[in-house]
DNA sequence: AAAAAGTTATAACATTATATTATATCTTTT
DNA sequence: AAAAGATATAATATAATGTTATAACTTTTT
């Protein structure tokens, strides 16, 4: 026997001839010589075992065996051109999946818009997007469950690679309040308003106590909420004041939300975390840059960072 | 670049490794060298653009990109696989399709069993039965769209490669009838008995019509009908008598039906039939040999035919 | 029926893919 | 730091895939 393996080229050559009616023209398709096209077909009738085509008037029609082999080999090329052209928008990064974990704030507000604009001209690129608890994704990004987190108050750990951005604050109240009058807000000019905050053992709740402390300023406690978008809510509502990331204060602003800039600057601290083990793919690092561009108008400015 | 195409060895050495964790390994489970699955992944990569593995204390893990594209990669192996072994069995005689028209009688009677033997030790062979009527069943040819066909009466067609076999015919009576007694039966012992018989415009009527003239002895007509099956089940019921071939004969002696050979001989001619144009398949070509012998024994003697 | 036109097969040979062995380099473990 | 193990590179052999030239065969035309 002349050939051991069943060769792909083989495979393109038959479908060639069956679609065109003689090994000349296939050849001519396939852009290579006549000869060529004809070893492949006896290299192939060798392997098969049986006669591929019947000769009638000139024309070459497939043989009953390989009309009935025809399905699966053309399912075989098509799938190779499709691996060839995943794999080319996978270059021109069109193609691939990413998986992240982020807090709920985040998918609900800043989120979408960023996955939306990054997906819009990537056909081929999927997500999973899974909000959840920043200790969850912790264990995600340990675990290795998601390529990409947004997380805030990460302390660090070994098998987590991540940066932290100084995301600008602001003071928050419904639309009209005495406050909007001032240009920027301090706890002196909040005084005895009733604040709507994190928790009280966060990383940004002790720095924003601390500030009304050193203001001499007693911190009028009404609600102790998780997310920066649920507290704009209750602001929204009239319930009290809140200082939260401008990030989100901004999505607030069609809803009668008013804000201004927080002094002393009490940045809060969003931390970008991914898998230190595994090399991210090429479309992880796009967007991952992608979603760190969307945040720079909310950073501090370099020099402040600390 | 170093290759243009993708191509098959290199995708079968990616999921090799990607299944052992290491190239040496994949490289044992191939059968090959080490450096020459080290060479077709390093082409692999010159030819995809993107990073394959990545090396975890010793472990190559897949990257994100390789983990995407690799149930696709998996289906293009299974496949390849799959037109092997399919291949193989249609050299065995294992596999493929074969379409069959033939009479509405023998659809029902003879036919059944002759697949059933067939098929039982080829289990990837499968079949299409159309029942038709002669006219219909010589169109199927030329158009080609049947593989094979059992037609009686045919008179030879340019488009169409026969086979004519002259099968015995038996006169057929309820059980207990007084014809029982003889061990042959001829126009003159059925005498005034009422006949069931094929339609007046085939060529068995009239042979069958000849031999009572030539006995001189009236024929007495009751039912006309196109089927031999369905003249036994009227002779079942009693309703009179009919010469039939004896391949019909026999399936119904279980249903209350005797039968005694019919002289002089008036053989019944069964047609087999294929389009002459296409060349059949192997497989077809068991069947029709495999069809033929289940004749046989049906058949006059070699010596008696024409 | 012979000639012409077109298609396919074969031969001789060049290039590329796929393998080999030998050996250097790099990683992980001891 | 040494040893063990895995991988990459180099040199080279063999098989696959291509080329051109040409013979053999089919179909169409004269």
């Amino acid at each position: 026997m002349r050939s051991q393996r069943l060769r792909l080229r083989q495979l393109e050559a038959l479908i060639a001839v069956a679609d065109h009616g003689s090994i000349t023209n296939a050849a001519a398709e396939m852009g290579i010589s006549q000869p060529a096209v004809s070893r492949l077909l006896s290299d192939l009738t060798d392997r098969l075992g049986f006669s591929l085509f019947d000769r009638r008037k000139g024309q070459l029609l497939p043989s009953q065996e390989v009309r009935f082999l025809q399905p699966d080999i053309r399912r075989v090329l098509e799938l190779m051109r499709q691996i060839s052209d995943v794999s080319e928008d996978i270059n021109k990064r069109r193609a691939g999946h990413i998986r992240i974990a982020c807090l709920p704030g985040f998918a609900t507000s800043h989120l979408p818009d960023v996955v939306a604009s990054f997906l819009e001209r990537r056909p081929g690129v999927s997500m999973t997007i899974e909000p959840d608890r920043p200790e969850r994704i912790l264990e995600w990004m340990i675990g290795e469950q998601y390529d990409f987190g947004v997380t805030d108050g990460f302390a660090g750990h070994p098998a987590i690679d991540s940066s932290n951005l100084q995301i600008r604050t602001v003071c928050v109240f419904p639309k009209g309040h005495r406050l909007a009058a001032r240009k920027t807000i301090t706890p002196a000019d909040i005084g005895a308003e009733e604040i709507i905050h994190s928790r009280r053992d966060s990383e940004f709740f002790e720095k924003l106590h601390d500030a009304f402390q050193a203001a001499n300023v007693e911190f009028n406690s009404l609600v102790e909420i998780r997310q920066f978008t649920a507290a704009c809510e209750l602001v929204c509502k009239g319930a009290g004041i809140a200082v939260v990331s401008e990030l989100d204060a901004v999505k607030y602003v069609s809803q009668g939300l008013d804000y201004r800039p927080f002094r002393p600057l009490v940045p809060h601290t969003l931390s970008l975390v991914r898998p230190i083990t595994q090399q991210p793919s090429m479309v992880t690092l796009e967007f991952m840059e992608h979603f760190a561009n969307s945040l720079r108008p909310f950073q501090l400015d370099s020099a402040m960072r600390r």
